[in-house]
DNA sequence: GTGGTCTAGACCACC
DNA sequence: GTGGTCTAGACCACA
Protein backbone atom coordinates (compact mmCIF):
# COMPACT_ATOMS: atom_id res chain seq x y z
CA UNK A 1 0.00 0.00 0.00
CA UNK A 2 1.45 3.67 -1.00
CA UNK A 3 1.20 6.23 1.54
CA UNK A 4 0.08 9.35 -0.12
CA UNK A 5 2.21 12.43 0.49
CA UNK A 6 1.11 16.10 -0.17
CA UNK A 7 4.16 17.71 -2.13
CA UNK A 8 3.58 15.28 -5.49
CA UNK A 9 0.59 14.25 -7.63
CA UNK A 10 -0.67 11.08 -6.69
CA UNK A 11 -0.77 9.41 -10.54
CA UNK A 12 2.81 10.44 -9.94
CA UNK A 13 3.65 8.40 -6.70
CA UNK A 14 1.76 5.72 -8.40
CA UNK A 15 4.06 5.62 -11.46
CA UNK A 16 7.23 5.70 -9.10
CA UNK A 17 5.83 2.97 -7.30
CA UNK A 18 5.54 1.23 -10.19
CA UNK A 19 8.93 2.33 -11.53
CA UNK A 20 10.48 0.81 -8.11
CA UNK A 21 8.71 -2.05 -8.22
CA UNK A 22 9.94 -3.19 -11.91
CA UNK A 23 13.79 -2.19 -10.90
CA UNK A 24 13.07 -4.32 -8.16
CA UNK A 25 12.40 -7.12 -10.75
CA UNK A 26 8.34 -7.88 -9.22
CA UNK A 27 7.39 -7.12 -12.84
CA UNK A 28 10.15 -7.85 -15.27
CA UNK A 29 10.15 -6.60 -18.88
CA UNK A 30 7.44 -8.70 -20.74
CA UNK A 31 4.56 -8.76 -17.71
CA UNK A 32 1.62 -7.37 -17.64
CA UNK A 33 0.80 -4.90 -15.09
CA UNK A 34 -2.30 -4.87 -13.07
CA UNK A 35 -5.24 -3.64 -15.06
CA UNK A 36 -6.52 -0.06 -14.26
CA UNK A 37 -9.46 -1.20 -12.55
CA UNK A 38 -7.63 -3.49 -10.19
CA UNK A 39 -5.23 -0.94 -9.36
CA UNK A 40 -7.95 1.84 -9.11
CA UNK A 41 -9.87 -0.78 -6.18
CA UNK A 42 -6.54 -1.26 -4.65
CA UNK A 43 -5.49 1.95 -4.12
CA UNK A 44 -8.71 3.52 -3.57
CA UNK A 45 -8.22 5.69 -6.40
CA UNK A 46 -10.38 6.96 -8.74
CA UNK A 47 -9.59 4.94 -12.40
CA UNK A 48 -8.58 8.05 -14.39
CA UNK A 49 -5.61 8.89 -12.19
CA UNK A 50 -4.49 4.99 -12.40
CA UNK A 51 -4.62 5.96 -16.53
CA UNK A 52 -2.71 9.06 -16.37
CA UNK A 53 0.00 7.27 -14.39
CA UNK A 54 0.11 4.89 -17.46
CA UNK A 55 -0.31 7.54 -20.03
CA UNK A 56 2.80 9.03 -18.50
CA UNK A 57 5.09 5.99 -18.26
CA UNK A 58 3.96 5.07 -21.65
CA UNK A 59 4.85 8.27 -22.81
CA UNK A 60 8.56 6.95 -20.90
CA UNK A 61 8.04 4.25 -22.93
CA UNK A 62 7.91 2.58 -19.43
CA UNK A 63 5.24 0.59 -20.47
CA UNK A 64 3.00 -0.31 -23.81
CA UNK A 65 -0.41 -0.69 -24.37
CA UNK A 66 -1.90 -4.05 -26.31
CA UNK A 67 -5.59 -3.06 -26.79
CA UNK A 68 -8.32 -4.65 -24.93
CA UNK A 69 -5.81 -6.43 -23.29
CA UNK A 70 -3.73 -4.20 -20.44
CA UNK A 71 -0.18 -2.92 -20.02
CA UNK A 72 3.09 -4.51 -20.45
CA UNK A 73 6.67 -3.83 -19.42
CA UNK A 74 8.81 -2.81 -22.15
CA UNK A 75 11.54 -4.78 -23.04
CA UNK A 76 13.74 -1.54 -22.46
CA UNK A 77 12.04 0.03 -18.74
CA UNK A 78 14.89 -0.77 -16.48
CA UNK A 79 16.70 1.63 -18.73
CA UNK A 80 14.57 4.14 -19.07
CA UNK A 81 13.77 4.42 -15.73
CA UNK A 82 17.04 4.57 -15.06
CA UNK A 83 17.69 7.26 -17.76
CA UNK A 84 14.52 9.15 -16.54
CA UNK A 85 16.45 9.11 -13.20
CA UNK A 86 19.67 10.49 -14.74
CA UNK A 87 17.34 13.17 -16.29
CA UNK A 88 15.77 14.31 -12.83
CA UNK A 89 18.76 14.02 -11.44
CA UNK A 90 20.36 16.86 -13.88
CA UNK A 91 17.72 18.38 -13.42
CA UNK A 92 17.06 19.14 -9.74
CA UNK A 93 19.17 17.30 -7.78
CA UNK A 94 22.92 18.26 -8.97
CA UNK A 95 21.64 21.97 -8.90
CA UNK A 96 20.22 21.72 -5.72
CA UNK A 97 23.76 20.25 -4.74
CA UNK A 98 25.60 22.76 -6.29
CA UNK A 99 23.68 25.51 -4.54
CA UNK A 100 24.62 23.94 -1.46
CA UNK A 101 28.23 23.14 -2.02
CA UNK A 102 28.60 27.02 -2.66
CA UNK A 103 26.35 28.38 0.10
CA UNK A 104 28.17 26.19 2.77
CA UNK A 105 31.92 26.68 0.94
CA UNK A 106 32.66 23.13 0.36
CA UNK A 107 36.38 22.70 -0.85
CA UNK A 108 37.81 20.65 -3.34
CA UNK A 109 39.21 18.31 -0.49
CA UNK A 110 35.76 17.96 1.57
CA UNK A 111 34.62 15.94 -1.50
CA UNK A 112 36.76 13.14 -1.06
CA UNK A 113 34.50 10.14 -0.98
CA UNK A 114 32.58 11.46 -3.90
CA UNK A 115 35.49 11.20 -6.22
CA UNK A 116 36.36 7.63 -4.92
CA UNK A 117 33.15 6.75 -6.31
CA UNK A 118 33.46 8.70 -9.19
CA UNK A 119 36.36 6.72 -9.77
CA UNK A 120 34.48 3.49 -9.20
CA UNK A 121 32.10 4.32 -11.78
CA UNK A 122 34.61 4.77 -14.54
CA UNK A 123 36.39 1.60 -13.54
CA UNK A 124 32.91 -0.58 -13.92
CA UNK A 125 32.44 0.94 -17.30
CA UNK A 126 36.03 -0.02 -18.77
CA UNK B 1 3.57 31.06 9.68
CA UNK B 2 5.27 27.89 9.39
CA UNK B 3 3.48 24.76 7.88
CA UNK B 4 4.40 21.76 9.96
CA UNK B 5 5.38 18.64 7.78
CA UNK B 6 5.39 15.29 8.64
CA UNK B 7 9.29 14.08 8.10
CA UNK B 8 10.39 16.35 10.65
CA UNK B 9 9.79 17.35 14.13
CA UNK B 10 8.19 19.96 14.96
CA UNK B 11 10.51 21.11 17.42
CA UNK B 12 13.30 20.86 15.10
CA UNK B 13 11.29 22.99 11.90
CA UNK B 14 10.85 25.92 14.67
CA UNK B 15 14.74 25.73 15.20
CA UNK B 16 15.60 25.77 11.51
CA UNK B 17 12.96 28.74 11.18
CA UNK B 18 14.70 30.89 13.68
CA UNK B 19 18.16 30.03 12.39
CA UNK B 20 16.75 31.48 8.80
CA UNK B 21 15.53 34.32 10.91
CA UNK B 22 18.48 34.55 12.40
CA UNK B 23 20.91 34.53 9.46
CA UNK B 24 18.67 36.66 7.45
CA UNK B 25 19.39 39.83 10.22
CA UNK B 26 15.67 39.58 11.55
CA UNK B 27 17.62 38.68 15.51
CA UNK B 28 20.82 39.82 15.40
CA UNK B 29 23.88 38.45 17.72
CA UNK B 30 22.76 40.02 21.47
CA UNK B 31 19.05 40.06 20.23
CA UNK B 32 16.23 38.30 22.61
CA UNK B 33 13.77 35.91 20.85
CA UNK B 34 10.44 35.71 21.45
CA UNK B 35 9.73 34.14 24.77
CA UNK B 36 8.90 30.14 24.88
CA UNK B 37 5.11 30.77 26.16
CA UNK B 38 4.75 34.00 23.61
CA UNK B 39 6.48 31.54 20.58
CA UNK B 40 3.88 28.86 21.42
CA UNK B 41 0.76 31.10 21.33
CA UNK B 42 2.11 32.04 18.13
CA UNK B 43 2.47 28.96 16.66
CA UNK B 44 -0.28 27.04 18.25
CA UNK B 45 2.43 24.22 19.86
CA UNK B 46 2.90 23.29 23.38
CA UNK B 47 5.30 25.30 25.16
CA UNK B 48 6.95 21.97 25.72
CA UNK B 49 8.21 21.71 22.24
CA UNK B 50 9.46 25.20 22.36
CA UNK B 51 11.48 24.47 24.80
CA UNK B 52 12.93 21.30 23.31
CA UNK B 53 13.31 23.90 20.75
CA UNK B 54 15.53 26.38 22.68
CA UNK B 55 17.42 23.30 24.10
CA UNK B 56 18.87 22.58 20.85
CA UNK B 57 19.34 25.50 19.93
CA UNK B 58 21.51 26.39 23.55
CA UNK B 59 23.22 22.88 22.61
CA UNK B 60 24.65 24.27 19.53
CA UNK B 61 25.76 27.79 21.01
CA UNK B 62 23.02 30.03 18.75
CA UNK B 63 21.10 30.46 21.58
CA UNK B 64 21.73 31.64 25.47
CA UNK B 65 19.94 31.74 28.23
CA UNK B 66 19.23 35.06 31.21
CA UNK B 67 17.53 32.49 33.84
CA UNK B 68 14.02 34.52 34.44
CA UNK B 69 14.41 37.17 31.55
CA UNK B 70 14.59 35.30 28.52
CA UNK B 71 16.58 34.09 24.98
CA UNK B 72 19.32 35.89 23.68
CA UNK B 73 21.38 35.41 20.33
CA UNK B 74 24.86 33.77 21.03
CA UNK B 75 27.22 36.79 19.32
CA UNK B 76 28.37 33.41 17.63
CA UNK B 77 25.38 32.26 16.17
CA UNK B 78 25.67 33.08 12.67
CA UNK B 79 28.82 30.99 12.21
CA UNK B 80 27.57 28.29 14.50
CA UNK B 81 24.56 27.56 12.51
CA UNK B 82 26.68 27.31 9.16
CA UNK B 83 29.06 25.21 11.18
CA UNK B 84 25.85 23.37 11.81
CA UNK B 85 24.81 23.02 8.12
CA UNK B 86 27.89 21.89 7.14
CA UNK B 87 27.96 18.62 9.67
CA UNK B 88 24.63 18.08 8.53
CA UNK B 89 26.03 18.25 4.69
CA UNK B 90 28.50 15.93 5.61
CA UNK B 91 26.54 13.71 7.31
CA UNK B 92 23.23 13.52 5.30
CA UNK B 93 23.22 15.44 2.18
CA UNK B 94 27.15 14.19 0.69
CA UNK B 95 26.38 10.38 1.68
CA UNK B 96 22.66 10.51 -0.62
CA UNK B 97 24.64 12.46 -3.34
CA UNK B 98 26.90 9.76 -3.45
CA UNK B 99 24.30 6.80 -3.30
CA UNK B 100 22.81 8.57 -6.38
CA UNK B 101 25.60 9.20 -8.28
CA UNK B 102 26.77 5.00 -7.47
CA UNK B 103 22.77 4.14 -8.45
CA UNK B 104 22.90 6.43 -12.10
CA UNK B 105 26.60 5.36 -12.53
CA UNK B 106 27.35 9.32 -13.01
CA UNK B 107 30.28 10.13 -14.73
CA UNK B 108 32.92 12.44 -14.34
CA UNK B 109 32.31 14.55 -16.76
CA UNK B 110 28.85 15.09 -15.76
CA UNK B 111 29.54 16.66 -12.46
CA UNK B 112 31.67 19.31 -14.73
CA UNK B 113 29.12 22.36 -13.00
CA UNK B 114 30.18 21.31 -9.26
CA UNK B 115 33.72 21.27 -10.32
CA UNK B 116 33.41 24.82 -12.02
CA UNK B 117 31.29 25.81 -8.17
CA UNK B 118 34.42 23.68 -6.39
CA UNK B 119 37.04 26.42 -8.31
CA UNK B 120 35.04 29.12 -7.61
CA UNK B 121 34.70 28.34 -3.94
CA UNK B 122 38.56 28.16 -3.72
CA UNK B 123 39.20 31.26 -5.63
CA UNK B 124 37.44 33.22 -3.06
CA UNK B 125 39.09 31.44 0.16
CA UNK B 126 42.71 32.83 -1.64
CA UNK C 1 17.47 3.20 43.58
CA UNK C 2 17.95 6.70 43.01
CA UNK C 3 16.92 9.51 45.94
CA UNK C 4 15.47 12.34 44.27
CA UNK C 5 17.01 15.77 45.75
CA UNK C 6 15.39 19.10 45.31
CA UNK C 7 18.16 20.95 43.74
CA UNK C 8 18.74 18.94 40.65
CA UNK C 9 16.62 17.96 38.04
CA UNK C 10 15.62 14.42 37.91
CA UNK C 11 16.71 13.99 34.47
CA UNK C 12 20.02 15.46 35.46
CA UNK C 13 20.33 13.09 38.79
CA UNK C 14 19.44 10.00 36.60
CA UNK C 15 22.57 11.29 34.01
CA UNK C 16 24.88 11.45 36.68
CA UNK C 17 23.84 7.78 38.44
CA UNK C 18 24.53 6.78 34.75
CA UNK C 19 27.91 8.73 34.45
CA UNK C 20 28.76 7.20 37.72
CA UNK C 21 27.51 3.71 36.59
CA UNK C 22 29.82 3.77 33.24
CA UNK C 23 32.94 5.19 35.43
CA UNK C 24 32.94 1.73 37.72
CA UNK C 25 32.67 -0.14 35.12
CA UNK C 26 28.98 -1.60 35.37
CA UNK C 27 28.27 -0.58 31.52
CA UNK C 28 31.47 -0.52 29.48
CA UNK C 29 31.79 1.56 26.09
CA UNK C 30 30.01 -0.60 23.56
CA UNK C 31 27.11 -1.54 26.39
CA UNK C 32 23.46 -0.96 25.83
CA UNK C 33 22.15 0.81 28.66
CA UNK C 34 18.75 -0.06 29.92
CA UNK C 35 15.46 0.97 27.86
CA UNK C 36 14.03 3.73 27.94
CA UNK C 37 10.83 2.72 29.37
CA UNK C 38 12.36 0.28 31.46
CA UNK C 39 14.75 2.79 32.98
CA UNK C 40 11.38 4.82 33.71
CA UNK C 41 9.46 1.94 34.84
CA UNK C 42 12.21 0.97 37.18
CA UNK C 43 12.86 4.67 38.70
CA UNK C 44 8.88 5.23 38.85
CA UNK C 45 9.42 8.33 36.78
CA UNK C 46 8.21 9.12 33.56
CA UNK C 47 9.30 7.96 30.06
CA UNK C 48 9.69 11.83 28.66
CA UNK C 49 12.06 11.92 31.74
CA UNK C 50 14.39 9.55 30.69
CA UNK C 51 14.50 10.82 27.27
CA UNK C 52 15.49 13.96 28.09
CA UNK C 53 18.29 12.17 30.21
CA UNK C 54 19.34 10.41 26.94
CA UNK C 55 19.20 13.68 24.78
CA UNK C 56 21.75 15.36 27.08
CA UNK C 57 23.73 11.97 27.54
CA UNK C 58 23.53 11.97 23.68
CA UNK C 59 25.14 15.60 23.19
CA UNK C 60 27.59 14.89 25.82
CA UNK C 61 28.85 12.10 23.65
CA UNK C 62 28.36 9.66 26.23
CA UNK C 63 25.65 7.29 24.99
CA UNK C 64 24.79 7.51 21.11
CA UNK C 65 21.43 6.00 19.53
CA UNK C 66 20.33 3.41 17.71
CA UNK C 67 17.48 3.49 16.48
CA UNK C 68 14.45 0.85 17.15
CA UNK C 69 17.19 -0.86 19.38
CA UNK C 70 18.17 1.01 22.02
CA UNK C 71 21.22 3.46 23.63
CA UNK C 72 24.93 2.28 23.88
CA UNK C 73 28.13 3.66 25.50
CA UNK C 74 30.29 5.53 23.31
CA UNK C 75 33.82 4.13 23.02
CA UNK C 76 34.63 7.57 24.61
CA UNK C 77 32.40 7.91 27.30
CA UNK C 78 35.03 7.66 30.43
CA UNK C 79 36.94 10.58 28.82
CA UNK C 80 34.01 12.40 27.89
CA UNK C 81 32.33 12.17 31.65
CA UNK C 82 35.55 13.28 32.55
CA UNK C 83 36.28 16.38 30.28
CA UNK C 84 32.15 16.79 31.17
CA UNK C 85 33.17 16.94 35.13
CA UNK C 86 36.13 19.24 34.51
CA UNK C 87 34.12 21.93 32.82
CA UNK C 88 31.72 21.99 35.74
CA UNK C 89 34.58 22.21 37.71
CA UNK C 90 35.77 25.52 36.28
CA UNK C 91 32.05 27.00 35.71
CA UNK C 92 30.88 26.43 39.03
CA UNK C 93 33.00 24.85 41.90
CA UNK C 94 36.06 26.71 41.52
CA UNK C 95 34.40 30.39 41.59
CA UNK C 96 32.25 29.00 44.46
CA UNK C 97 35.78 28.23 46.41
CA UNK C 98 37.17 31.34 45.08
CA UNK C 99 34.21 33.41 46.71
CA UNK C 100 35.00 31.04 49.67
CA UNK C 101 38.79 32.04 50.13
CA UNK C 102 37.69 35.91 49.79
CA UNK C 103 35.04 35.69 52.09
CA UNK C 104 37.25 34.09 54.80
CA UNK C 105 40.34 35.94 53.81
CA UNK C 106 42.16 32.88 53.33
CA UNK C 107 45.75 33.21 52.80
CA UNK C 108 48.43 31.39 50.60
CA UNK C 109 50.13 29.69 53.59
CA UNK C 110 46.74 27.89 54.13
CA UNK C 111 46.44 26.27 51.09
CA UNK C 112 49.74 24.34 51.49
CA UNK C 113 48.01 20.72 51.12
CA UNK C 114 46.19 22.19 47.80
CA UNK C 115 49.60 22.73 46.48
CA UNK C 116 51.01 20.04 47.19
CA UNK C 117 47.96 17.80 45.27
CA UNK C 118 48.78 20.56 42.34
CA UNK C 119 52.51 19.34 42.54
CA UNK C 120 51.43 15.33 42.80
CA UNK C 121 49.34 15.77 39.70
CA UNK C 122 52.28 18.16 37.81
CA UNK C 123 54.27 14.67 38.17
CA UNK C 124 52.04 12.02 36.66
CA UNK C 125 51.89 14.08 33.70
CA UNK C 126 55.64 13.97 33.21
CA UNK D 1 10.81 31.43 57.42
CA UNK D 2 13.79 29.14 57.01
CA UNK D 3 12.88 26.05 55.19
CA UNK D 4 14.11 22.64 56.52
CA UNK D 5 16.51 20.47 54.65
CA UNK D 6 17.03 16.42 55.61
CA UNK D 7 21.01 16.29 55.23
CA UNK D 8 21.53 18.81 58.27
CA UNK D 9 20.18 18.61 62.06
CA UNK D 10 17.29 20.95 62.10
CA UNK D 11 19.19 23.05 64.99
CA UNK D 12 22.49 23.57 62.97
CA UNK D 13 20.09 25.08 60.05
CA UNK D 14 18.67 27.74 62.90
CA UNK D 15 22.17 28.14 63.73
CA UNK D 16 23.56 29.27 60.82
CA UNK D 17 20.49 31.01 59.98
CA UNK D 18 21.08 33.43 63.14
CA UNK D 19 24.67 33.84 61.99
CA UNK D 20 23.77 34.79 59.12
CA UNK D 21 21.15 37.44 60.15
CA UNK D 22 24.30 38.70 63.05
CA UNK D 23 26.52 38.63 59.62
CA UNK D 24 24.50 41.22 57.87
CA UNK D 25 23.45 43.04 61.28
CA UNK D 26 20.36 42.30 61.39
CA UNK D 27 21.41 41.58 64.92
CA UNK D 28 24.13 43.82 66.39
CA UNK D 29 26.77 42.44 69.14
CA UNK D 30 24.90 42.96 72.19
CA UNK D 31 21.34 42.47 70.94
CA UNK D 32 19.22 40.31 72.52
CA UNK D 33 18.08 37.61 70.41
CA UNK D 34 14.60 36.02 70.08
CA UNK D 35 13.71 34.03 73.46
CA UNK D 36 13.26 30.52 73.25
CA UNK D 37 9.50 29.91 73.13
CA UNK D 38 9.42 32.87 70.78
CA UNK D 39 11.62 31.15 67.82
CA UNK D 40 9.72 27.68 68.84
CA UNK D 41 6.74 29.02 68.01
CA UNK D 42 7.89 31.75 64.76
CA UNK D 43 9.60 28.28 63.52
CA UNK D 44 6.88 25.56 64.52
CA UNK D 45 9.69 23.02 66.08
CA UNK D 46 10.25 22.31 69.55
CA UNK D 47 11.60 24.38 72.16
CA UNK D 48 14.24 21.85 73.21
CA UNK D 49 15.13 22.37 69.83
CA UNK D 50 15.94 26.22 69.92
CA UNK D 51 17.67 24.91 73.30
CA UNK D 52 20.19 22.87 71.29
CA UNK D 53 20.90 25.94 69.14
CA UNK D 54 21.66 28.36 71.80
CA UNK D 55 24.18 25.90 73.85
CA UNK D 56 25.97 25.33 70.51
CA UNK D 57 25.65 29.14 69.65
CA UNK D 58 27.43 29.58 72.87
CA UNK D 59 29.90 27.48 72.92
CA UNK D 60 31.12 28.67 69.86
CA UNK D 61 31.13 32.25 72.15
CA UNK D 62 28.36 33.43 69.46
CA UNK D 63 25.46 34.53 72.07
CA UNK D 64 25.82 34.43 76.05
CA UNK D 65 22.97 33.93 78.64
CA UNK D 66 22.17 35.88 80.89
CA UNK D 67 20.22 34.11 83.51
CA UNK D 68 16.19 34.76 83.33
CA UNK D 69 16.29 37.56 80.71
CA UNK D 70 17.77 35.91 77.52
CA UNK D 71 20.67 35.62 75.20
CA UNK D 72 22.67 38.14 73.95
CA UNK D 73 24.86 38.44 70.66
CA UNK D 74 28.66 38.54 72.35
CA UNK D 75 30.69 41.56 71.18
CA UNK D 76 32.63 38.98 69.50
CA UNK D 77 30.50 36.94 67.67
CA UNK D 78 31.17 38.20 63.87
CA UNK D 79 35.03 37.28 64.23
CA UNK D 80 33.80 34.08 66.10
CA UNK D 81 31.15 33.06 62.98
CA UNK D 82 34.03 33.67 60.64
CA UNK D 83 36.57 32.09 62.46
CA UNK D 84 33.82 28.74 62.81
CA UNK D 85 33.53 29.06 58.65
CA UNK D 86 37.15 29.18 58.25
CA UNK D 87 37.53 25.93 60.61
CA UNK D 88 34.82 24.52 58.49
CA UNK D 89 36.58 24.89 55.34
CA UNK D 90 39.74 23.68 56.22
CA UNK D 91 37.72 20.53 57.55
CA UNK D 92 35.57 19.49 54.76
CA UNK D 93 35.44 22.17 52.16
CA UNK D 94 39.28 22.18 51.16
CA UNK D 95 39.57 18.42 51.80
CA UNK D 96 36.75 17.77 49.04
CA UNK D 97 38.30 21.09 46.58
CA UNK D 98 41.79 19.01 46.76
CA UNK D 99 39.93 15.40 46.09
CA UNK D 100 38.19 17.41 42.82
CA UNK D 101 41.35 18.32 41.96
CA UNK D 102 43.13 15.06 42.23
CA UNK D 103 40.46 13.44 40.63
CA UNK D 104 40.50 15.54 38.26
CA UNK D 105 44.01 16.39 37.79
CA UNK D 106 43.68 19.81 37.52
CA UNK D 107 47.12 21.54 36.70
CA UNK D 108 48.54 24.56 38.68
CA UNK D 109 47.67 26.46 35.74
CA UNK D 110 44.39 25.69 35.80
CA UNK D 111 43.64 27.67 38.75
CA UNK D 112 45.08 31.18 37.92
CA UNK D 113 42.17 32.62 38.93
CA UNK D 114 42.30 31.30 42.05
CA UNK D 115 46.09 32.36 42.85
CA UNK D 116 45.04 36.11 41.91
CA UNK D 117 42.51 36.12 44.22
CA UNK D 118 44.93 34.92 47.05
CA UNK D 119 47.25 37.87 46.06
CA UNK D 120 44.39 40.14 46.83
CA UNK D 121 43.94 38.88 49.84
CA UNK D 122 47.71 39.00 50.89
CA UNK D 123 47.76 42.66 50.02
CA UNK D 124 44.79 43.80 51.85
CA UNK D 125 46.47 42.35 55.32
CA UNK D 126 49.42 44.73 54.52
C1' DG E 1 6.44 37.74 33.82
C1' DT E 2 10.39 34.71 32.61
C1' DG E 3 12.31 29.76 32.07
C1' DG E 4 12.36 24.78 33.84
C1' DT E 5 10.72 20.36 35.10
C1' DC E 6 7.67 16.60 35.56
C1' DT E 7 3.58 13.70 34.64
C1' DA E 8 0.12 11.20 32.08
C1' DG E 9 -1.16 9.73 28.09
C1' DA E 10 -1.41 9.58 23.16
C1' DC E 11 0.38 8.37 18.66
C1' DC E 12 4.13 7.50 15.28
C1' DA E 13 8.06 4.97 12.88
C1' DC E 14 11.17 1.42 12.82
C1' DC E 15 12.72 -3.47 13.72
C1' DG F 1 9.76 -4.38 21.27
C1' DT F 2 12.67 -0.14 20.60
C1' DG F 3 13.02 5.18 20.45
C1' DG F 4 10.70 9.83 19.33
C1' DT F 5 7.44 13.45 19.47
C1' DC F 6 3.63 16.11 20.94
C1' DT F 7 -0.06 17.77 24.06
C1' DA F 8 -2.27 19.37 28.22
C1' DG F 9 -1.70 20.70 32.42
C1' DA F 10 0.56 21.18 36.77
C1' DC F 11 3.95 23.24 39.78
C1' DC F 12 8.42 25.48 40.89
C1' DA F 13 12.16 29.20 41.14
C1' DC F 14 13.63 33.47 39.95
C1' DA F 15 13.05 38.54 39.00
Amino acid sequence: MIEFKNNKGIFQQIADNLCERILSGEFKPGDKVPSVRELAALLGVNHNTIMRTFIELQHANIVENRRGIGYYVTTTAPEMIQQQRREEFFKSELPAFIQQVKLLNISHQDLQPLFDQLNENQNENK
